[in-house]
RNA sequence: UCCUCGAUAGCUCAAUUGGCAGAGCGAGCGGCUGUUAACCGCUAGGUUCCAGGUUCGAGACCUGGUCGAGGAGCCA
């Protein structure tokens, strides 16, 4: 069978381009298929729908490599194959072009692609939309501004695609794992009347006549209620921090999984952290070998991720990080590395203490005046909080923090006159301690680490579709 | 808020000591039956971020500003 037709359907209505869809339907009888299964298709015509990514015409050859969403195949076009005019109009074709198009799978080691190794024969092309020829996103370097400008459209290149399949295989994962081990999906308010932790960092809006509102930094408060009701929860949102931090692992609009244990100690929240971050890991190695391939991410540095995961006090960490302080010469890294006790870890710090491992790891046990002031004291070391971070290897830092929770009424209420938090606000937060509370713990984990960091990937800005930064709200 | 760096063609960048504004990619035209960010030839494409200053002469030097990036602090 040797069918040779262009439809040019762009300046027509919808109905006309569905009526000569079913035409070419009837008349070709080839199947709709996705890249991503082309290799079961070796041998039979098959129909592609999707997008011109590059084209590279050779004479009487033309090749195009063809994105469909779920990925992306070369289509070759031989002269003699086709009617001049289907040629020519293949030839012509603009980047980034809708079309529909039709031929014969065959294997093929040379065929670009992912997965590659397969390619189409084109026997018929249809262009849905012929792309105007002042497309901005060439395949060549962009610079940050540029790319970010144009967010919307680099979204479709390939480095962009395969890290943004890798974030949805991460928030699918992570649901699983939960969803599978007792929890429950709560939705947690995002205006919210006051803050958790100090109103420095808050976007603030009008609330019509009940004065501010803001937009949440967490959902843990609202979750610590949930237990009560549902024993173990998790919300899953985006979460906002007016932070005027400038860093490659911030964002001002970021997503944050939280869950919340009844009944859980600090002992048992880190199995529960460790389990689920190795399972979020091993499923992304095993969906998205192709993706992980294509970003040049070294597989087996993720293969190593399994629970359980190295354990350090924060007093250990210090003892560690004073001595290395103490030790460097070079005067720039050692102010970099400037340590004592009773002091947050910086980036440097984190990136140290990961440097120790080759699997993410603990820290626990973290001064209570570096910390939030729901964390429950350290027994008989009150300036001690039961804490703890989870640091990411290969210098990725802080991925998941979380911590148990005070669960004594005049404890908690102690903590919030000594921050000078305004007890009224916390009213119904404290009511939780009064009627069947329990040791309880939960934490928090930023959803864009945990891609950059499975990536490989520089900058969290490329692990969320469209980032929010200090100095951009567009697109 | 602080420190450092940057802005030149649609994009990525170069331009020696202050002396004719350049290349590659992208776009157009032509050539090529296996390209992998193809290659070869030709064509078009410039308010060198803005304002002022120094100079015979400024993309470059000076002053002020705008925008952006990296980092610190803070955090996930």
């Amino acid at each position: 069978m040797k069918i040779s037709e262009v439809f040019i359907l762009s300046d027509k209505p919808l109905s006309a381009i569905m009526e000569q869809s079913s035409y070419l339907k009837d008349s070709f009888m080839a199947e709709h298929i996705s890249i991503s299964n082309i290799s079961k298709y070796a041998g039979q015509n098959v129909t592609l729908r999707g997008w011109v990514y590059n084209r590279t015409d050779k004479g009487k050859l033309c090749f195009l490599l063809v994105r469909d969403g779920s990925g992306f195949a070369q289509c070759v076009a031989f002269k003699g194959d086709l009617e001049p005019e289907v040629f020519d109009k293949t030839m012509r074709l603009p980047q980034e072009s809708a079309i529909i198009v039709s031929g014969l799978v065959r294997e093929d080691q040379r065929a670009p692609g992912i997965p590659g190794g397969y390619e189409l024969g084109i026997k018929q092309i249809e262009i849905v939309q012929e792309a105007e020829l002042d497309y901005p996103m060439s395949l060549k370097d962009h610079g940050v501004d540029f790319a970010l400008d144009h967010r919307h459209l680099w979204i479709r290149m390939q480095s962009q695609w395969a890290i943004l399949r890798v974030r949805a295989a991460v928030m699918s994962a992570t649901r699983e794992w939960l969803n599978n081990n007792g929890f429950f999906e709560m939705s947690t308010p995002i205006l919210t009347p006051a803050a958790a932790e100090g109103t420095t960092t808050l976007f603030e809006t009008e609330y019509f006549d009940e004065g501010k509102a803001y937009l949440a930094q967490t959902g843990q408060l609202y979750n610590e209620a949930n237990i009560f009701s549902f024993g173990k929860v998790y919300c899953f949102g985006p979460t906002f921090r007016a932070e005027k931090s400038k860093t490659r692992r911030h964002l001002t609009e970021f997503w944050m999984l939280e869950p919340e244990i009844a009944f859980c100690d600090l002992d048992q929240l880190m199995e529960i952290e460790e389990n689920m971050i190795a399972h979020i890991a091993q499923t992304v190695l095993k969906e998205c070998a192709a993706e992980l391939k294509f970003l040049g991410r070294d597989a087996s540095k993720l293969e190593r991720v399994f629970a359980p995961f190295p354990r350090m006090s924060y007093d250990d960490a210090a003892k560690y990080l004073i001595d290395l302080y103490e030790k460097e010469t070079d005067p720039e890294r050692k102010a970099l590395l400037k340590f004592e006790w009773g002091m947050d870890f910086g980036a440097p710090h984190e990136t140290e203490l990961t440097k120790l491992y080759d699997q993410p790891l603990f820290v626990y046990g973290y001064p209570s005046a570096v910390k939030a002031f729901y964390m429950e004291p350290w027994p008989d070391r009150p300036e001690v909080c039961k804490s703890v971070d989870l640091l990411a290897p290969e210098g990725y830092g802080e991925i998941c923090g979380g911590s148990e929770r005070i669960s004594n009424h005049d404890a908690l209420l102690a903590r919030i006159h000594k921050e000078g938090l305004p007890e009224e606000a916390f009213k119904w937060y404290l009511e939780l301690r009064k009627y069947g509370s329990v040791p309880h713990s939960g934490f928090g984990m930023g959803v864009e680490r945990v891609v950059a960091w499975l990536c490989g990937i520089e900058h969290i800005r490329e692990a969320i579709p469209f980032p929010r930064t200090i100095k951009r709200v567009y697109p």
